[in-house]
DNA sequence: CGCACCACAATTTTT
DNA sequence: TTGTGGTGCG
């Protein structure tokens, strides 16, 4: 075990004389047991039998790498390197994936073979020379690959014994979907999946020793809030000095530190922070509410994980004896939370591999420590570390000008993009003098760029803030371009989605007094805030879960007004509680339906209700999905599944339409058109990072992301004014643009730019800048009267699912909302999200096959 | 109990 | 500018 963890890097010649002379020093006494390639019998030769040894590995090592083409030499370290601690720093655009994807494949297939120095005791010196003649398995007999594989692996994975972690369900899918194209069904077998998926898998099994019952159900942001607020108000504390949001989030950065709320309590009182102490007190009511529902927040089911494996070696031995490598995408993303789980689960074998750029942590504002990845090495001294450098996504200005750009930043791991592509354009500076110029000047890039042949889906529109997308997505409306925003509302996140799922969860687990409460009167049912304030206070005093006293009002002597409502609502609770036990999901979800009284709720309003009642049905068709794919599917499952795997409605990015997003969301994506507006000192970077060093490096390293997400044409703009929040104000052009060299920018805007010239604002002042004053500099585009004068294109009616014929960019008539052009279309479960601008109302989304009825082109 | 109106705040986001 | 949440009235 202990050979393994060194090993023979066959390129670097110096580092394998170090392990010889090691191994001689130290492991003399191990040679005998794994050496039986002795030519000379009793010779006792050490350097012969490790130059034996470290040829046959060498050997080995190369053979199996013949298998993975294709690869430059640092990926191939990557695939190859399998054995002990790993960190994988790899830049933006470097194939990080293909190495995650190429080395399960070889853990798979060959084991350890192309990362230890053990060599089978039957191996003789015809193999050996058998396969430093390997040169692949083409043209080779069968039987000789046959050897080569035998000689080659050494002690091979099953795929259940690797875990693969990720952030985001996505990613952890396209992972598994591209294991199983290259290794087949066995892919399937590799645990890959988010922390918080992983963690739900173990605390299914475990929870139980730590009193939870293994029926958990887990509350999202939105619950976690309604409880923090109910909190709020037991405690009389308000909700203007005490933010939901900001106590969470303290909450949440003790359970990072696991401080359970006693401990934070003891924190809070010695550092005599009155207010972190009144916080410390809603962690506590926070904590007893979840607990008496039995729920789990997001951030509890790693913190619990983490506490079993901390209490419960027994536990914590088992899962580290099945995870013999452990994986981890993103390390840059972690929090102290999940460096403890990784740690946790690698502790036995030691084999974890962490993927991450510490250039690209961008999300400290949700807990996590760029520390986890920068100190690696320190917490496992013996770990390699790889370096992918070598982007095979951008042009060479691009990618200069992100280097520029990031190489700003200190307490980086040291990285430098490099490319062996020639050639493409300058990175495209534009100054304008507002956002509306702005948004007009990305607009015609992009239709330049569609009438030369460009398609829609090759932009992509980068700011900082969602709210700077409005003045651009008039500007495309204005030009016919099809365009789509990423982020925002969710399918699941809906109210009347969340209302639906409420009942499901009450159905399930009666003492979830969170969703109870969000039902009991939703239809309304004449049971008012009163009767449900009275019942809560009993509740308290009785120390029952609000079920129960709502169930027996009539013993309470205040409830008596509203006893008859109250058992109303229980029996038709309790008859669907009945039928949960032998109905199917889908038809407990029609007797759900038909008995809440929520569908009659919605129709009586139907106009209004149209999406609403689509999407409560749609809901139906999750389920039918959950059915279709699960063996053994239960409630409780399925209330799973909606709570982790949220973005099942993530949007199939098959429409053609140019992307907007913020940089955020950019991240791991990439285009061959890539636009980052708003570079403007206070925007981006933002007010609150200006003077903050860490901040301020966080807003570099988005803006890095943002640049590299360019394959090849970059375009970078700002505005001497704008308009946000309904103010105007001007603005100085951000200083990462200046951190750009000259020589990698072209500049140009209705205002002349020179990168050398003095400080900005003196630009500003010069006359013939004066915004609208007709004299624009030469050469330069007009605004005539704010509108422009465009050409207008047609935008290809693509998008041919079964639905009603309807494509971006069209003009409709609706019958209620009268005319408007349609701006996206989403396809969601069998149906469609649309959304209409009308010219009336504001912009609709609406259900596609609904809407439909009521709707006409023009 | 529901609706209308006003005040107020407003990075970034996944699970 | 937009969205949300609280208050007051019918």
């Amino acid at each position: 075990m202990s050979v393994d963890k060194t090993l023979i890097k066959p390129t670097v010649k110096i580092v394998v004389l170090r392990h010889i002379l090691s191994l001689l020093i130290v492991k003399k006494s191990l040679m005998w047991y794994n050496l039986s390639l002795m030519i000379e019998e009793g010779s006792g030769e050490d350097m012969l039998e490790i130059s034996l040894q470290n040829r046959f590995c060498a050997a080995r090592r190369r053979a199996i790498s013949l298998e993975f083409p294709r690869l430059n030499p640092q990926q191939a370290e990557g695939v190859l390197t399998t054995q002990g601690p790993l960190l994988l720093l790899a830049g933006a655009g470097s194939g990080k994936t293909t190495v995650l994807i190429n080395r399960v494949t070889n853990l798979l297939r060959y084991g350890s073979g192309s990362d230890s120095e053990t060599v089978p005791q039957w191996v003789t010196e015809e193999d050996l020379r058998f396969l430093e003649s390997w040169q692949g398995v083409h043209g080779r007999t069968p039987q000789e690959v046959i050897r080569m594989e035998e000689l080659c692996t050494l002690d091979p994975v099953r795929p259940w014994e690797i875990i693969a972690i990720t952030f985001t369900n996505k990613a952890a899918g396209e992972l598994k979907a591209r294991l199983e194209a290259a290794v087949g069904p066995a892919g399937r077998e590799v645990w890959a999946s988010t922390f918080h998926a992983a963690c739900m898998r173990i605390l299914r099994r475990e929870i139980e020793v730590l009193g939870y019952p293994s029926s958990f159900t887990i509350y999202d942001t939105d619950d976690s809030l309604r409880v923090i607020k109910a909190c709020l108000r037991e405690l009389n504390m308000d909700e203007k000095t005490f933010q939901p949001r900001a106590v969470l989030s303290h909450i949440s950065r003790a359970k990072d530190e696991l401080l359970l709320p006693g401990d934070y309590e003891d924190r809070c009182r010695a550092a005599g922070d009155y207010r972190l102490m009144r916080i410390a007190g809603v962690y506590a009511a926070y904590s007893k509410k979840l607990e008496s529902a039995g729920a789990l927040d997001f951030d509890d089911i790693i913190l619990h994980t983490v506490r079993i494996f901390q209490q419960f070696p027994q536990i914590r031995g088992y899962y580290q004896k099945r995870f013999r490598y452990v994986l981890v995408d993103e390390y840059q993303d972690t929090n102290h939370l999940q460096y403890l789980l990784a740690k946790f689960l690698a502790g036995g074998h030691r084999n974890l591999c962490v993927v991450g750029d510490d250039d690209q942590s961008i999300y400290r504002f949700r807990g996590a420590t760029i520390e986890n990845i920068l100190s690696f090495e320190e917490e496992y001294p013996d770990a390699r570390v790889i370096r992918l450098e070598q982007n095979y996504r951008s042009t060479k200005y691009i990618l200069e000008a992100s280097n520029a750009v990031i190489g700003n930043n200190s307490g980086r791991k040291g990285k430098t993009l490099w490319t062996e592509q020639e050639g493409g354009g300058k990175v495209q500076a534009y100054q304008s003098v507002n956002e509306q110029d702005e948004a007009i000047h990305v607009a015609d890039e992009i239709l330049k760029g569609f009438t030369t042949g460009r398609s829609w889906k090759d932009f992509a529109v980068l700011y900082r803030m969602n709210a700077q997308s409005n003045q651009l997505e008039m500007a495309f409306k204005r030009n016919s371009i099809p365009y789509r925003v990423i982020g925002g509302f969710r399918f699941f996140e809906r109210a009347e989605i969340k209302d639906m799922l409420a009942y499901l969860c009450v159905i399930q687990n009666p003492a979830d007094d969170l969703r109870l409460l969000r039902i009991v009167n939703n239809p309304p049912r004449g049971i008012g805030a009163r009767t449900v304030e009275i019942a809560q206070q009993i509740a308290q005093e009785e120390g029952l879960p609000l079920w129960e006293i709502i169930r027996h009002a009539d013993r309470f002597a205040p409830l008596q007004k509203s006893a008859v409502k109250l058992r109303t609502f229980v029996e038709m609770m309790e008859g669907l509680m009945i039928k949960a036990e032998f109905l199917s999901l889908t038809e407990l979800y029609d007797a759900l339906l038909l008995s809440s009284g929520y569908v009659t709720m919605l129709e009586e309003k139907r106009e209004e209700n149209a999406t609403r009642l689509e999407n409560v049905r749609e809901l139906k068709s999750s389920i039918i999905g959950y059915l279709e794919n699960t063996d053994e599917p239960t409630l409780a499952g399925f209330l799973d599944e909606v709570a982790l795997y949220t973005d099942w409605d993530s949007q199939e990015d098959a429409d053609n339409s140019v992307t907007m997003m913020t940089m955020h969301a950019a991240k791991g994506l990439e285009f061959p058109v890539v636009f980052a507006v708003g570079l403007e000192e206070g925007i981006f970077p933002g007010f609150r990072a200006i003077g903050e060093h860490d901040e301020l490096e966080e807003e570099r390293r988005l803006c890095y992301v943002a640049m590299t997400r360019a394959k090849e044409e970059l375009y970078l703009s700002w505005a001497a004014s704008r308009m946000l929040f309904g103010k105007t104000a001007s603005y100085m052009p951000s200083r990462f643009v200046k951190e750009i060299p000259p020589e990698y920018v072209e500049t140009t805007g209705r205002t002349p730019y020179d990168h050398n010239d003095l400080p900005f604002e003196d630009q500003w002042k010069k006359p013939s800048l004066n915004a609208y004053g007709g004299e624009g500099a030469a050469g330069l585009r007009q605004i005539p009267g704010g509108i422009p004068q465009q050409t207008v294109y047609r935008s290809p009616a693509k998008k041919g699912t079964a639905l009603p014929e309807f494509a971006k960019g069209e003009m409709v008539h609706h019958d209620a909302f009268g005319k408007g052009m349609l701006i996206s279309v989403q396809p969601m479960g069998g149906d469609a999200l649309i959304e209409v601008a009308f010219d009336n109302v504001g912009t609709k989304r609406l259900m596609l096959k609904a809407a439909a009825q009521h709707m006409r082109k023009l």
